[in-house]
DNA sequence: TTTTAAGATGACTGTATAGTCAGTCATATG
DNA sequence: CATATGACTGACTATACAGTCATCTTAAAA
């Protein structure tokens, strides 16, 4: 009852944000867009802030699980990385202009310092690094992927993949989801040089 | 003169927003900032959109053009793209807190649809990408880079970038500068593949 | 010394919207 | 039927801030 409420709610926050973008994102217009008063907002959340940042929340919870499901469908290191390329790129898309407002116009990362719930959010955007890390981790235990600061290439990978689909949102390109991820993935796994120049850069 | 005021209320602008957010930032702060009043800004910008979207422009401007003059000092491509990485990781740093809030929190893609503004912003952003994809190209028609989709490289190359100075500004890592650099730039070159496991990835 | 004008000011106005709360409605209970 | 409970409403209040403009300041011109 009251969660069926809550989630009616969440849902309509997600659809005014990829609509107006949170600048035009009101109460109101969530209220309108749930078909309910903006008084029953506050009935369930206790302010804006609060209210849109469970939204956002949700937004990402969303993906990481659903992009974690997609990979533990894969064996090898290999396998797992390439599928974490195509479900990411191929579930933004899904939610194109959601995570285009995200994304490109208010980083959750950015709300007022010392926010408790900027907290939790940076705490979902670090767990999925982590995971990435391990998939990687765990190619270099193998000995598929050599040793490297993994750390560094999970997070080199998480942005590289962000700015693929921002690409993507932008309309700046037209490929298939499918092409880019396998562009990014070939990038990610052999690098650009060409390996017959056999002049090795420290 | 006028310039000069002009110059004055644009870096103030800047110390605002890396300071207060673009949340935080009002037209009355800015002139405090300045040392002005508030109807003088108004005199110098037609209206605070304005007036923030040029200091944005001036803030990337600034970036851009000084990343190409190091990069100009380099002679191979692949001394150049070291440089590339190099200096947007130094200048990113020296103006931690602007760039911080223009990445994290409000980025200038995202401003109102169809605002020719914005489009300006866009342009400068591309430019940079292009910049990139040339030196890339470069390598590529030496011989230094294997054939590849460049457009795509630039791409992630830059976004890889970005997303190396994100994990700096949220105090994520505390490596210095230089490392982060040859970090990426090992990864971006030789890919993470082991190429003793002669294992090719279609 | 007076006049003029450009530059600067900050109190004021208008507006958007977050958040409130007195009141309505519908259903359950005695 | 009368009363109670709780979900819901939307007009209303409070506030923050963008943008204005009558007024002041200052310095050069007459």
């Amino acid at each position: 009852m009251r969660e069926f409420r809550v989630r009616e709610i969440l849902d309509a926050t997600c659809r005014v944000v990829a609509q107006y973008g949170f600048q035009g994102a009101t109460v109101e217009r969530v209220a309108e867009e749930a078909g309910i008063a903006k008084g029953t907002v506050y009935l369930y959340f206790q302010n804006k802030e609060s209210l849109f940042t469970a939204a956002v929340e949700q937004g990402i919870q969303n993906f990481t699980s659903q992009v974690r499901s997609q990979v533990a469908e894969a064996l090898t290191p290999i396998e797992k990385i390439q599928r974490l390329i195509e479900a990411s790129l191929e579930l933004s898309d899904t939610h194109r202009d959601f995570f285009k407002t995200l994304l490109l116009e208010r980083n959750f990362l950015a709300a007022s310092p010392h926010h408790p719930e900027a907290a939790h959010m940076l705490d979902l955007y670090l767990a999925h690094i982590h995971f990435i890390e391990e998939l990687i981790q765990d190619g270099v235990r193998i000995g598929v992927f050599r040793a490297h600061n993994v750390e560094a290439s999970a997070f080199a990978l998480n942005e590289a993949i962000r700015g693929c689909f921002q690409q993507r949102a932008l309309g700046l390109t037209a490929r298939p989801v499918t092409e880019d991820a396998s562009i990014l993935l070939d990038i990610f796994f052999n690098g650009v040089l060409n390996q017959n120049h056999k002049e090795s850069v420290s």
